[in-house]
RNA sequence: GGCGGCGUAUCCGAAUUGGCACAGGAAGCGGACUUAAAAUCCGCCGACCCCCCGGGGUUUGUGGGUUCGAAUCCCACCGCCGCCACCA
């Protein structure tokens, strides 16, 4: 017989043992029974855990238990996202090295996972760190080359000051700053490593359709990310210093092709190539210049700071409007973006807004070509196939769907986007060889290397004879040295002895690639691992990742909305085409959780509001804590920690603790009757139903809040039930099915609490985690007895008793 | 500027998707038990207006609309949050 009073502590202790020693959440490859893969974002070992890990972990683990308790062959692991700059920072400060300081957190972490009893197969454990797991890594990227989707290429890169490396595109977040440090980014033009994910753009936006599972917010920001533009490339013929044709061809992209005869001005990007040979010993040179060294001294913020005003000067040259034949004037701007499209626009500023101002500010022709249905500028320039307005009468350029005006042959029909103008037009500049339909991505290439120590080492040889050649996969891996001094600022580049090799190729000497990866390649193929943890021959059997993959619940933090997300479904959809794996997608269903605030603010040490996990486990135990953080709020809300409201969740849990322990010594007492089946057992017994029903929907739908007021509902029913019928006359058959019942159910959320009852106060053989899941019947939930009520007109009018 | 989300009692939140608005918890108040306290158990618990003291009406950020019926759908506005942003 158990304890009366509720101890968390030696309970929890106690069964962490047991479990541990038994290899309960062992999971394993049943051919007999559904799979259910639950995943939460593996951690990245910064000291010790926080309430966010604990939100998103806990919410994993309910959903975990509840599956196994269903009846499903469950995968639920856990690892360590373990390479990364902050290890770096933090041996530099304590003079030490970042492997000590990451296997020493990840051991507190993996501590503190183990004390609020996560249920995970301990057994597949990954750390990213280890060559046992990085090696992988670099074989994917070896095949990622001979699959021709590894670039090494120059162009202007991110580049994060103090993290002293350069940075993805989508590593650059909000006004320009760095996702980690925060600092400010510039821009370096620099020679780099690239995975070519715009490869895969289109099937990556396509695929989103096959993603039901997932938040709209979170498709929408991958898709804006993706950005495809629909439209036209246009070829303009440039002219010489002359002003004579020269036959060159130079292309722009356009979204608005049916525009092409309001064109009066074409503009470069300060960065283009060809600005300096243009105005070279030219009466321009001086001014473009000016322009050209503004922009370039502008960090990225600035530039990124929206709209601003827009500099420009004409650079003395002049190019052929395609479809007029039109001379117009070439002139180099700081709004033009080197790397998107051409970099190279054609200025039509009737029809954009930016083409507009800068029209405005330097004087430019504004005629109009495309105008709204109302506007009364239509009937003016009804029929004028020829330009006989030169200047809009307009504030700002108009650029919806309306009638094509003042263009040959075009005019009168419809203009806008996926108008039939721009259709028109598009096909009439086909057919003469001066364009064609195109589509452009916003999306870059991803730039995977890292001038840093602590990652995982690029597996290639610069050889002076053969040029870039890949480490063969026998010498797998290259083994990141651990004789190295971050404190004085080392990194590979200063080993001669890691970057002093023999060339895989032509065996003369050569030198290694000193560049380590971006630790986001080291996210993008973790889950799968797991499902093969401890493959020494490959990254994973193939039938095991068929068996486990595409992930069912994958749960994380909306910070990697893109991120994360997006390289791991292109990691995705490359292993596919390679062969490894069948299937197009890797996350089924993704819940991005809220975060855990105080006082409205998210919680940070700077700040000093942190509520730390431990405190709470030592006050109240982890039962406690798992099951108050699932109930404060939805899990994908931000949630705001109160003290008062654990302690509530305590009462509470000491309220089912009570009811169970002292039933059942009225059931072993024989304290009772067999069956009553009087009024008052009715209801309890209805009520006991409802809730079994309601709890089981409600983890389904991850609605764990209303699950556990549920579970307080039948509680309260319990003790009503206690209160109106005296000990002695109480049906002893219903008071043990409520008990039972209701320690199942609440098992996934305060499993220890409930293993004891299990175990020890019901006496049951084998874990409660391993007992099937409560089945209800929907008839025995609904009332003898039903108030309905009578609307008319919508207002309650009186009510029926049926 | 664009896109997306949100707004319900003192606070956190329900309302399974158009059908009795506010379940559950917290806070607060009262009672039982106790010499007393804690713990526990029981009960009460939004505001405003009207009232023949039985009760009735209004109220889901604001204002409209659709509907027999709206917290839920539509439009506009206000407020808060997030993401993107000179992307041609």
């Amino acid at each position: 017989m158990s304890d009366r009073k509720y101890n968390p502590h030696d309970i929890e202790t106690k069964w962490q043992q047991v479990w541990a020693d038994a290899h309960l959440y062992h999971a394993t490859e049943d051919a007999g029974k559904p799979k259910k893969y639950v995943l939460e974002m593996f951690p990245y070992p910064s000291g010790d855990i926080h309430m966010g890990h604990v939100r998103n972990y806990t919410i994993g683990d309910v959903v975990a238990r509840q599956a196994v308790m269903k009846g499903y062959s469950v995968l639920h692991p856990i690892g360590w996202d373990a390479f990364g700059l902050p290890a770096e920072n933090a041996a530099i400060k304590s003079n030490s090295h970042p492997a000590k300081w990451t296997y020493a957190n990840i051991e507190t972490q993996a501590a503190s996972f183990k004390r609020m009893g996560f249920s995970y197969d301990w057994d597949r454990t990954v750390k990213s760190c280890d060559p046992e797991y990085y090696r992988w890594g670099q074989y994917i990227f070896l095949k990622f080359w001979e699959r021709g989707l590894v670039e090494r290429k120059s162009s202007p890169v991110n580049w994060c000051p103090d993290c002293a490396t350069v940075l993805a595109n989508e590593q650059v977040v909000g006004d320009g700053v760095c996702w980690r440090c925060k600092s400010h980014v510039q821009k370096r033009e620099l020679e780099q490593w690239y995975f070519k994910i715009t490869d895969y753009a289109q099937e990556l936006l396509d695929d989103l359709d096959k993603l039901p599972g997932w938040p709209e917010r979170v498709k929408t920001m991958q898709a804006n990310w993706i950005g495809r533009s629909e439209g036209a490339e246009v070829e303009f013929e440039l002219c010489d210093v002359a002003g004579e044709p020269s036959g060159e061809k130079i292309t722009v992209f356009t979204t608005r092709p049916d525009t092409l005869f309001g064109c009066t001005f074409f503009l470069l990007a300060p960065e283009h190539p060809r600005v300096k040979e243009f105005v070279a010993g030219t009466q321009y040179e001086a001014d473009v210049m000016a322009v050209v060294e503004k922009a370039s001294r502008e960090t990225a913020v600035e530039r990124q700071l929206g709209e601003r005003e827009k500099n420009g000067a004409f650079t003395g040259r002049y190019v052929i409007n395609p479809v007029n034949g039109e001379k117009v004037p070439v002139w180099v701007s700081d709004y033009v973006l080197m790397d998107y499209g051409t970099g190279a626009v054609m200025a039509v500023p009737s029809g954009d807004q930016r083409d507009f101002e800068f029209a405005r500010k330097y004087g430019l022709a504004i005629p109009p070509v495309v105008v709204a249905d109302d506007d009364p500028l239509l009937a003016e320039l009804s029929g004028a196939t020829d330009r006989v307005m030169a200047d809009v009468p307009w504030d700002e350029a108009f650029n919806g769907d309306g009638v094509m005006v003042q263009s040959a042959q075009f005019t009168g029909m419809r203009g806008g986007k996926a108008s039939e103008g721009m259709q028109a037009v598009t096909a009439w500049l086909a057919e003469r060889g001066a364009g064609d339909a195109s589509i452009n991505f916003r999306l870059r290439d991803w730039l995977i290397s890292r001038q840093r120590y602590w990652g995982n080492p690029i597996p290639a040889v610069h050889c002076p004879t053969c040029g870039l050649v890949p480490v063969p996969e026998a010498d797998l891996p290259v083994v990141l040295p651990m004789d190295i001094d971050i404190t004085k600022g080392e990194t590979l580049a200063d080993h001669p002895e890691f970057y002093e090799t023999t060339c895989p190729k032509c065996g003369g000497a050569a030198k290694r690639e000193t560049d380590t990866m971006d630790t986001f390649t080291c996210s993008s193929w973790y889950y799968m691992r797991y499902c093969d943890a401890r493959n020494d021959a490959m990254p994973f059997e193939k039938d095991k990742v068929d068996y486990w993959m595409p992930v069912d619940q994958y749960i994380g933090g909306i910070e990697h909305a893109i991120l994360h997300l997006l390289y791991s479904r292109f990691f995705t959809k490359v292993l596919r085409d390679l062969g490894m794996l069948s299937f197009d997608e890797p996350f089924t269903n993704l819940l991005t959780q809220g975060m855990v605030k105080k006082d409205g603010e998210t919680m940070s040490k700077s700040k000093g509001n942190v509520v730390a996990p431990e405190e709470m486990i030592a006050k109240f135990g982890a039962d406690t804590l798992r099951a108050y953080i699932l109930f404060m709020a939805p899990p994908d809300k931000d949630l705001e920690w109160s003290y008062e409201g654990v302690e509530g969740m305590y009462r509470w849990l000491s309220r089912v603790w009570r009811f169970v322990t002292e039933t059942t010594e009225e059931v072993h007492a024989g304290c009772g009757v067999a069956a009553s089946g009087d009024a008052a057992a009715k209801t309890l017994h209805r009520e006991m139903h409802r809730v079994t029903g309601k709890v089981t929907d409600d983890i389904e739908r991850f609605q764990f809040n209303t699950a556990i007021a549920a579970m307080m509902e039948l509680t309260n029913a319990a003790y009503d039930y206690r209160n109106a019928v005296a000990a002695g006359s109480r049906d002893l058959a219903l008071i043990k099915e409520v008990a039972e019942r209701l320690t199942l159910m609440l098992a996934p959320f305060a499993p220890h609490m409930c293993e004891e009852l299990w175990r020890e106060t019901f006496g049951v053989e084998g874990s409660v985690h391993r007992a099937s899941w409560p089945e209800f019947d929907a008839s025995a939930a609904v009332a003898d007895e039903l108030e309905l009520a009578v609307q008319v007109n919508g207002k309650v009018r009186g009510k029926v008793t049926v």
